[in-house]
Order: C-alpha cells, then structure tokens, then sequence
DNA sequence: GATGAATGAGCCTTCATTCAT
DNA sequence: GATGAATGAAGGCTCATTCAT
C-alpha cells in the first residue's frame, strides 16, 4: 500500500524539520533568552515560514521542551556511554565529566541557553525538564555506587550529585567566559579536579587522578 | 518651613511602599518567574493598587532592578561584617560562607529569584548586576588573600570565587530543596565544608575545621 | 439668620477659587494644549490642591468650558461697550476691532488657547461655546447694518461675520508671531484695515479711514 | 531571483494598507478628534485589525503625522501646478485660490481634520507639520511676486501669505458650514473675492477680476 | 504541504477622579 | 473646607497563533 511509504516520507520531513528548528532555536534563544525570542526569529533562523514551524511544534513552549528534551537525551547517552566503558569508579567519574565538558564545549549556544535558566532545576522548579531529572538520577547513581566502594565521602548521593551538577556548570562557565581556557582537555581536568575535591574521600584525592594516570 | 516636614513624610511614604512593593515582587517573582508575572499581581500581593505601584517605581523592569539592587546590597554588607570580624582565612571564609547561608536561608524567595535568573552567572552578555560584580569582588579578595598565605590552592582566583559562588548557592538549594535540612547551622557547616574543599589545600583540610573548633 | 453669611462666604471663596483655576487652565491650556495638560499641573499652577480644584469645577472639561464661558463674556462685554460708543458704522467697526486686539494682545494665553483649539470655528460637529455664538451674532447684527447702510459690500452678514472673526485672529497671530510688531495701536489699526478691506465697498475704502480721522 | 517580486509585493500591499488606514483615520479623527479616536476605531473603520494597523504605522502619532504628510503633500502639489500655468500674478493668485477650495471640497474629512487642529500653525507651535509650513512658503512666493509686479499691496509677505491662508481656511468653513453654498466654482470665485480685497491695490480690484476676464 | 499575512487577547502604563484624613 | 494619596478604567502596543491562498 502507498500509504505507508507516503506516512514514512511525512514522518522523516516532520522530523527534518523538528530538527531543523531546535538548531536554530538553539541560537536564538541562547542570543535573546526565551522570553526575548519571537517565534518569527526562530522560524527565519531556521529558514522556514512560521506556518510550517507551527505545523511540527504545537507552541513556543513545545519547541523549548523539545530542545531541553533532544539536547537532553544526547546529553545523557553521551555520558551514559562514558560511563558504560570504564570499571573504577574514579575512572567512571573522570570519563563522565570528560563527556560532560565535552558536550557543552560542542554546544556552547545549548549550553547558554542553559546558564540562562539559572539555577531553577537545582530548586525542582516545575519547568525543570525530565532530562534534568534523568540526569541528576546518572550522577546520583554513579555517587551512591563511589560513597558503596568506600571512594566517595558519605553524603547524601542526591545532594552530592545536584551539587556536582551545578558546580560543573558554574565552573565551566567560569573558565570559559571569565577565564580564557579554550582547550577542552585542559579543560576537563580541572572540573574534574573540582569535582573531585567535592566526592572523594581525602585519601583518594592524594593519589594519582585519573587523567594522569591515563596519560602515563 | 513646613514643606520639610512634607517632604521627609513623603520620602517616608515612600520608602514604606517602595519595600512593601519588593517583598511582594519578591514572592511574585519567585513563585512565577520575571516575565510571567503581571505587575497587576504585584501590586495585588502587596495590598495596593496599580496606581500607587506606579507612584513609587517607574516600570516593571525597574522593580526587579531595584529588588536586586537592595537584596544584594543588604547581602553584600551582611557578608561584608562577617569577613571583618575575622583574621585568619580559614576562619574568615567560614564566617563568610555562614553569612552567605544564612541571609538566603532568611530571605528564600529573593533566593528563589536568584536561582531562577540567569543573571548572577557568568553568561558572558547577560549583564550581571552591579552588586553581584560586587560580591564577587569580595569572594575573590578573600580567596586571593588565602591563596597568597597558602591556605588555598594556588589558582586563578576569580574563576575559584565564580565557582565557590555558584557551588554555594547550588549546594544551599540542594541541601534544602533535595534533602531535608532545615537547620542554618548545620547547613552552614555542610556547605563551609564544600567550599573547603573546593579552595583549601590538601593539608589544610587535614586539620579541624574552624567550626569544630569554634565548639571546642 | 446666620445662613446667609455663611452662604455668602462661600459662594465669594467658590468664585475665588474659580478665577484663580480659569487663570491657571489659561496658561497651561495655553502652553501644552488642552489633551496633553494635567489636572495636577493646572491645580499646582493655580497654587491649590486637586481636592479643591475638583470642589469648583465637576471635571476637566467644565474647567475648559468655563474658561471659554468667562473669558469670552469679558470679551463680549469689551466689544459691546466698543460698539455702544459710536455712531457710524465705519467707526463702530474700527472700535470693535481695536477692542478685539485689545483684549486678546492683554490676554495672551487665552489667545493661544483659542488658536490651538478648533472650537471657536465653524466645523459644524464641534460645538462652539455660547460665548463664540453670542459674538459672531454681535459681528453680525454690525455687519448687516453695514450692509444697510451701503457702507459694507452686499453678502451675507453671518458668513461675513464668521470670515471677519476668523481673519482677525489669524492676522492678530501673523503680525505678532511671525511679524514683530508690538505696538496695540498699529497691530489694531493694520487689522482694521484689513477688516475694512473684507467688508467695505471699494468707494468708502478710498476714504479716509476712521483710525486717521481720529488722530486729526 | 522571485524576492524582487516578492519585495514589490509586499511594498504594493503596505502602501495599500497605509492608503486605507489613512482614508479611516481621515474620517475617524475628523469625527472625533486625534486624542479622542481610539487605534481600534481606525482599524475597524479600515475594515482591518489592530495588528495590521500597526504592521504599517509605527504608532498612533506617525499615522497623524502620515495623514497631514500625505494629503498636504498632494494638496500642495496641486496648488503648485495651478502656479505654473499661469503668468500673470492676478491670474495665478486666482487658480492657487480655486485649487485650494477645490481639493478641500473634495476632501471634506481632511478639511475637518484641519480646522480641528485650530490655527496652531499660525503661531508656529511645534506642532505645526512640515507640509503646513511648504505651503505657506508657497503662497509667500505668490504674495513676494504681487508685490513686487505692484499688482498686491505693499506689506509683509509672510504675514500677508499667513494671512491669506487663514482667511481661506476660515471662509471656507463659513461658507460650507454656516452658508449652504455647495457649488465649488461659485465657492471659489467668493472665496478668490475676499482674497484679493485682502491682497490687491484698490485700483487692481476695480479691473475685471479674472474668474469674470475667463468667462468672457 | 508551505507560506506569511492577519488576528486579537492581554499587558504595561497613564491620569481623571475620589475620599479618608 | 482643604489636601493629595490612592484608585482603576481605558488605551496603546506586541506577539503567539491561525488560516486562506
């Protein structure tokens, strides 16, 4: 039957467009913020017409949900990748940071548009996305399996993971826009060092890190 | 004359109307976000009409100028006491984190405002407020002394004050929002602790903390 | 009875406070037109409060009319003693008109009141106060006893009325605005000339004017 | 490439938009007034909504201002091509006159719009529209020629001109409103009268007057 | 299906008017 | 009676959303 070929054909164009508008969503709204953003910016950013932006997203809202949401899942697949490849759990958690930096130094405009926000998931504010949540859920994961095996320090794993969380996009922040480092590797490893510092027991912190055993 | 009587009664006025409206912003602005909130709803939530809400503030964007402007001075100064009371820097910035903790802990729904915006962060065009430059300005001194009598690590101060700031604030929410603490004190101690080891070194952080030893 | 007194007190005080809120609507009406003036500014300029001012005239619109009503009564009543005067029609024109100037060169701002505002003309919609009526019939009743006795050009008296009240406003602005002269006793002589020259028969214009026989 | 097309387009559709809103807003404020006539009248007059009003005029005041930059630009435009035909001064004096009476006969709403707006111009109010200020240049030149030929008394062209302009104006009025004349020739040819008894030596108003020389 | 012109609900702001002191 | 602080109705303008072409 056609139908199904003529289905599909809609399908990937419903999709290539989808995409098509969370790119250019991307720039406009970390350029102007959401509010600040209209939706004919958006459209012509995207080089398409308002009508056919319409006609793959239902509203401004869905296309913020939507960007949240895809970044989001690649967000996590990547660290979740990170995570799958490596045994110890410092090593773990020096490979996630790794992917973490890695990613918003890839998409720096996702990554504005997420400094934006503020701080509003770290208060589990209504708008915070379910990405966030799956997120934190990771983090808070790969702390409660580090605080079992005796490297990490006993804390709350919640607490620690949110915190991790932030602390890795203030300081990212910090180094790329108030300090000048550029390089992604140097980069990682001083978050991760940071990071270190926040869950690791004082013992462990005075062994060799991770990335320079690596390096060796 | 008796116009001086007058106009010191309607500087008082208000002023009076000028912090009614704050809070109420505040809480607005907290509970809905800036762009959300009708400037209606303000005056509602502060018991007056939209007229006299007008009488004291020239528009909308000068309400939250003004909300941050005075929070942040009030917490500027509060910060700023605690750092003059004391000599040696551990102590000092325990003093200062505790400051910190407790005016937010104090004051949740300008908490809530901060969390939200992006503003205090270092988004680079965002324009952050002159009061949050300010409060960074004291966070750098403050750990650029530390650095210099080699109780802190050695690094670039102004990126360590940006992430001791963020780590602070992210820390604060978690431990309130995502666990349960509800006591200044030892939320105080907690977060102290993380800043520690975020900027102290190694060994410095070996030795009893200031608030134990401020018990003994 | 005491009634009286008191009665009599207040009407004087009411009558007060109207002249001193006419003279202060005179000016500001006159500065920014009627639309762009505060209530706030005509009662400051006037030296009372809004209170008081809204005690004498029930809205901003009474205070206008009021203002046309009394100024134009005063501007009657000027023009008819001009014209009770004198005897030959030629000579209770030239009166009028001197009168006219007069009052409008003393009264400078309700002069511009009148400009700014189409009211005084003949746009049908628009009603034009009593006081503008009673005077184009004042013109009018002049003109037709021009007509009468065959010193003024055969036409309509009312349409010439309305042509001659108009020109003398516009010439009495053009001489003192755009022109430079000062002088009450020229500007009224060149307006009474130009007048004359709107209404009387070519024979009698080449007479002596009035204004010259006066002087002789 | 089709955006030229498309530009063109647009241009056409704009410019007809701002034609109609300007024809509604012709009638609109001529029937209530600038300050009393709502942006929604005018669009709903237009048959548009608010949206497309304003995705043509920037804001009530441009359409105003639009409104007296258009219909005076043609008015003068009209006006100067009654000059150029003809040489004579009494002659050109008398089609200007002519052109004047028929284009505001012709745009009655223009006309009220007009009177509205009093006689600020007179005074050289700021206000006062560039178009108002051309056309006064215009008659000024006229009157400059007259004088100079020895056909116009000897004044001050400016006056003389502003003069002319109000008498237009106001006799106009007086004659369609007050009087039940409708005929646009015989309005001229009695509005031309009055203008040279205001303008011409004595001895140029005993000729034939050229309304009467054409005819013939 | 794609377009973008058209729509109009909704928000910020002003100022005539009221009324408690 | 005088005051002027307080009120809130009303209007200019924006922009998310729709729908005729």
């Amino acid at each position: 039957m056609a139908g199904k070929g003529r289905a599909r054909a809609e399908q990937a164009r419903t999709q290539m467009y989808r995409e098509l508008v969370l790119g250019s969503a991307e720039r406009v709204f970390a350029e102007r913020g959401y509010h600040a953003s209209k939706m004919q910016e958006v459209a012509t950013e995207a080089g398409i017409s308002l009508g056919t932006l319409y006609s793959v997203f239902p509203g401004k809202g869905d296309v913020f949900e939507a960007l949240h949401e895809t970044r989001g899942e690649a967000f996590l697949a990547r660290i979740e990748s990170a995570l799958h490849e490596a045994s110890p759990v410092r090593v773990a958690l020096w490979h996630a940071v790794r992917a973490f930096v890695e990613f918003l130094v890839e998409h720096p405009d996702y990554f504005r548009v997420d400094l934006r926000e503020g701080r509003s998931w770290a208060v589990g504010d209504v708008e915070a996305s379910p990405a966030f949540q799956k997120g934190i859920a990771q983090w808070t994961d790969l702390i409660a399996r580090g605080i079992d095996e005796e490297v990490f320090r006993d804390d709350d794993p919640l607490v620690l993971a949110t915190t991790v969380f932030g602390l890795m996009q203030v300081q990212l922040a910090a180094l790329v826009v108030k300090g000048d480092e550029r390089d992604p590797g140097r980069i990682a490893r001083r978050v991760a060092s940071s990071v270190e510092r926040q869950v690791c027991r004082l013992e462990v912190l005075a062994e060799t890190p991770p990335w320079e055993a690596e390096v060796a």
